[in-house]
DNA sequence: AATTTTAATGAGAATGAATCTCAAATGCAT
DNA sequence: ATGCATTTGAGATTCATTCTCATTAAAATT
């Protein structure tokens, strides 16, 4: 939490963005838990404590913590955006469940070289990978099993 | 073209669905041209030729494609749903450049097989593949070059 | 071919995530 | 402390998507 505090006050002074109240109170919150996040589970979680922080507040905030390279836009899940933190986090994919939404994470570093080679191919300059499959898990393939019958 | 129409046929009567003319006027549309596309690009294509085919259809039948297995969703842009056929495509990955929106396409046949093992070791069972990723074409590359003097 | 049954459609209303507006509040350099 | 540009909260707005429901069309049955 301290690393990732400071390195939001940097990133903020260098773009001559002010330290705000709200903006500290929001990028706590991000980093209090370590899951999955769309802006509403924030703004509940964030609501329990400070009953004055708005929602356009953190709409307004959290893509600054993107810019920061402090979190990321990952998959969309029930219509809604969902972010996860980067910065302490290996690069990994998603396996998603269709059937019971579950999120399966599984590291990919050979994966990440093979998709270097192909961008240096057409001479593009990844900044962030987006990496993922859809499909069933384990569990929901059982259930397939039985509900085909 | 045909083959598509056949497929569709085939699924619809799977399903005990009926094939009704906004359907298949629906799905010529959408195999009428191969780029992405979103659901207003797609009412506006077909509006110019039929002019009562609702929004409404429109929504409610590209899901049925998708289903079908003829087109996927494809990547988000301007906070839009995309689209992109599948059948008679081979499956690639997605360059997306943040500065000027541009998509790269890219095969990744050893991608997969990678991608692959993962899915294996976590029991899960692929079935679409969701690669990409987001950063600098060639052009921006050297446009970012200019404006950063 | 006419009738019945049932699903599908069009038009527009409703929903809801995300963005915008603007008067009031706050951070920060002096 | 003062002054001023930035940020905020609250609610209005936007706009993609979904829903509603009276009407229409497809297929099954006579
Ligand atoms: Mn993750
Ligand atoms: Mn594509
Ligand atoms: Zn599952
Ligand atoms: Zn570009």
């Amino acid at each position: 939490m301290k690393k990732e505090r400071d390195l939001y006050r940097d990133f903020l002074k260098s773009k001559d963005l002010k330290m705000t109240k709200p903006r500290l109170i929001i990028m706590e919150a991000v980093f209090e838990n370590h899951e999955h996040f769309n802006i509403d589970d924030l703004y509940e979680q964030i609501r329990k404590k400070h009953k004055n922080v708005s929602r356009a507040t953190i709409y307004r905030t959290v893509p600054l913590l993107v810019e920061a390279g402090l979190i990321k836009q990952s998959l969309r899940c029930e219509s809604k955006d969902i972010y996860e933190h980067t910065y302490g986090h290996e690069n990994h994919l998603h396996f998603i469940c269709d059937n019971c939404g579950k999120i399966i994470e599984s590291g990919f570093s050979d994966v990440a070289i093979l998709i270097d080679l192909l961008a240096k191919n057409e001479n593009f300059e990844i900044k962030e990978y987006n990496l993922g499959a859809r499909g069933l898990c384990k569990d929901c393939q059982k259930k397939r099993i039985i509900n085909e019958k």
